[in-house]
DNA sequence: TAAGTTGTATACTGATCAGTATACAGCGGC
DNA sequence: GCCGCTGTATACTGATCAGTATACAACTTA
């Protein structure tokens, strides 16, 4: 996230080479990431619907309007819920871009950030907030994140079959097993599990890797 | 749910061998079941705290005191939507109860019921409504139904280890890779989709069975 | 045909909560 | 040492919505 905020930052005030104030910005910045970090936590907790911007706000240590003085509405803290989750998940196919390593194993590395990002504490709102409490043009955007990354892992799967290093199936099909079996560690992971994310990827890549057949 | 109502309808009349209005009670089951069934698919489509019951009695063609007259609470409805589709799947396990097949034969028929019950209205119930939303006892009430459902699962994996029907594994990782698979389902399933709920299921079957690994 | 029961509607209440109007305090630049 | 900008608070508004008080209509039963 704090890339982003450099990237924003400097793109506005490139007139000058003395950026003024940037430490003000960055501020600003840690600030409002801290509001969606909390909001990401408390929706998890109780809900979207169930966390009221006065609830966040006490969680803060601030009232409501600060909030407002950082974010737009409680839509735009979901959509960056949302969003910081999808793209932790949408770096992890920028990781292996430039591997020359069997699809398989690309596969694997992509799987272990999953668990990762949906482990974290934005691995609700990835995957049980509802599109439907954000406007159609915010849900559009999350839509085509998330179909980027449903691409990624047919992509992958596709690339497997053709280097030899993955059975011939049906990609979309065991793509939505596989993004199906990760997604739902949010429901039933909690922080204190036994397992780490890491230690959940290999599992289920060893359980969708050798099958259920004996041998 | 017609088999609920006339259980509850028999023990209640139990006094007298003649059921007193009998087709009474049978018109009120089945408007109960249709305020839920309409409840379900709303909420589907624009998500429980997206639907007041004005536009739920609505969409039934009365007004918001009819619905009170059959059910308590908009937390009873949400209830109730749950557990018909839990209970869809419940049901999935008695089928097989007293079938001598090898366990991933038994899986395999748990499996198609558990696809046709994710696709159903209520499917979205199941995956995606938030305990959150209901008081502490009725989550507690759903999430037994869960557990006994995960359990179901965890016994037909170690049934089919035991049988050799199935390779050695960890019962319990698989048993949520299994299930998240399926569940995944109703944020993608449409009901115009081109594969049905058997279909759907007998690929992810494969998909499981057979593995990634080529040959 | 009268009495009671069941089902439905109109019209309200009370609470919650997103979002805002306004004030003001502290700090940086001039 | 004043001006304006940034950040925060108090106190409000307006809308929504779950749930209810009350009336009344239709049907059942005797």
């Amino acid at each position: 996230m704090a890339s982003r905020a450099l990237g924003v930052k400097t793109a506005g005030a490139a007139v000058s080479p003395w950026k003024p104030s940037s430490e003000r910005a960055r501020q600003r910045e840690i600030k409002r990431d801290a509001v969606i970090l909390a909001a990401a936590r408390a929706f998890r907790l109780r809900g979207y619907h169930n966390t009221s911007l006065d609830d966040l706000a006490a969680l803060l240590n601030v009232t409501k309007p600060t909030i407002y003085h950082y974010l737009d509405n409680k839509e735009e803290i979901l959509f960056e819920c949302f969003r910081t989750g999808l793209d932790q998940i949408k770096s992890a196919f920028d990781d292996i871009r430039d591997s020359k390593a069997p699809a398989i194993e690309r596969l694997t590395a992509v799987m272990r950030k999953y668990a990762e990002a949906i482990t974290s504490e934005f691995g609700w709102c990835m995957v049980r907030a509802e599109d439907q409490d954000l406007s159609p043009v915010m849900s559009k955007r999350i839509n085509t994140l998330k179909s980027e990354i449903d691409q990624g892992i047919r992509r992958l799967i596709k690339d497997g079959i053709a280097d030899g290093s993955i059975r011939r199936c049906d990609p979309k099909i065991t793509a939505f097993a596989l993004a199906g079996a990760m997604n739902w560690i949010a429901h039933w992971h909690r922080a204190d599990a036994e397992l780490t994310p890491d230690q959940i990827a290999d599992r289920f890549i060893e359980t969708f890797v050798n099958g259920l057949q004996p041998r």
